[in-house]
DNA sequence: CCTTTATGAATGAAAG
DNA sequence: CTTTCATTCATAAAGG
């Protein structure tokens, strides 16, 4: 950090009462996080291994035993995998539309469709739409970029640099290190805070 | 820390270099124990089954830019998240709302109360309760006695929605006495100016 | 086995 | 209010 020596002036830092407030706030603000973060961890650490009400997870979902006997799943958890078969028809379908409306009403009828070639529900095929289609949108910088494509670029950047891993053994650094690195925090998002400014 | 008398010009508090760098000092210490306080949450709360999906931490509204120089990154971005006595309270107030309407000047005073238990705008409680309502219709569709219309092709009918936050059933309450140092704190003013329309 | 990747699901925010 | 977008989480699947 550079900072001009201090003149007989002072033309330095000065500090209202104003931005004095404002530094308060933003420490009293991160306090509170903190005290927060603490209680949550505190919590869920201590959190007994689910008492109920975690049940209706995978609940509505095709009961477990389906033992298929294509053998393609074995497990079943919760999670839908779509069978080849869908995902071809899936993916027919996806493209037809391309602009990628997933259009509500069309769902049922596709997930009726497919239903002939395996479990789905509805919601499966409308997430599956959703999820296609952002994860095209991310790929393709433009693809029919029919729509403004306006995160895009924010959205490249983020790569799978979110590692948030229990187990990994080498790469996990300590918490002992916990110096303060650059004190250039600005106190400018805090002002800016929500997204929706005031017109 | 005493400030210098040499500056009788300025009525208000005036703030030496020194005294700003302590107090960034002191805020980037508070951004680093988030930071470190986040991590080890996630990568805690990732080992476990009791975790079940719940997100980062409650009320997430710090500035993520806080990237050390060593190329840490914080991956709380913007987005709210409600913590688990917010969430308890809003759906105690829509389940007393029953049918009725997020009640515009209502929603200040439930962000208001809310408030107290982490951070919160306006527009968090108006968009809450409009996904809440609108996820809410797709499940139930009870509203076919009047309309026999597409309310069940625009829905995707929903097998399973609730399941999330462990520890909240537990009656952990700790989150209401939160002590923070700066005793003026008026974060409100910080994050307010939740302008939705109000029409 | 354990790590990494792919992807279904959940949800806050915004657009229409 | 309804529908869509974007982001994140958790897990099945694949790789070592």
């Amino acid at each position: 950090m550079e900072r001009e020596s201090q003149n007989s002036e002072y033309d330095g830092r000065v500090m209202t009462e104003e931005q004095m407030e404002t530094l308060r706030k933003q420490i009293a603000i991160y306090t509170i996080i903190c005290e927060q973060l603490l209680l949550l961890h505190n919590s869920l650490s201590s959190c007994h291994p689910l008492s109920s009400g975690l049940n209706p997870i995978g609940g509505g979902y095709f009961d477990p035993t389906v033992a298929s006997s294509s053998g393609h799943r074995v497990s079943t958890r919760y999670r839908w995998t779509p069978t080849s078969k869908q995902l071809q028809i899936l993916e027919r379908i996806y493209d037809e539309l391309g602009s990628g409306t997933p259009n509500p009403k069309r769902v049922i009828e596709i997930a009726t469709e497919l239903s002939e070639h395996g479990q789905i529900t509805e919601k499966n095929v409308y997430n599956w739409f959703q999820n296609r289609r952002a994860r095209s949108k991310r790929k393709h910088p433009q693809t029919t970029t029919t729509l403004t494509d306006q995160a895009d670029d924010a959205a490249v950047t983020t790569e799978h640099e979110e590692r948030r891993s229990c187990g990994e053994s080498g790469g996990f650094e300590s918490y002992d290190h916990i110096l303060f690195p650059t004190p250039d925090l600005g106190i400018e998002h805090l002002l800016s805070e929500g997204n929706y400014r005031q017109s």
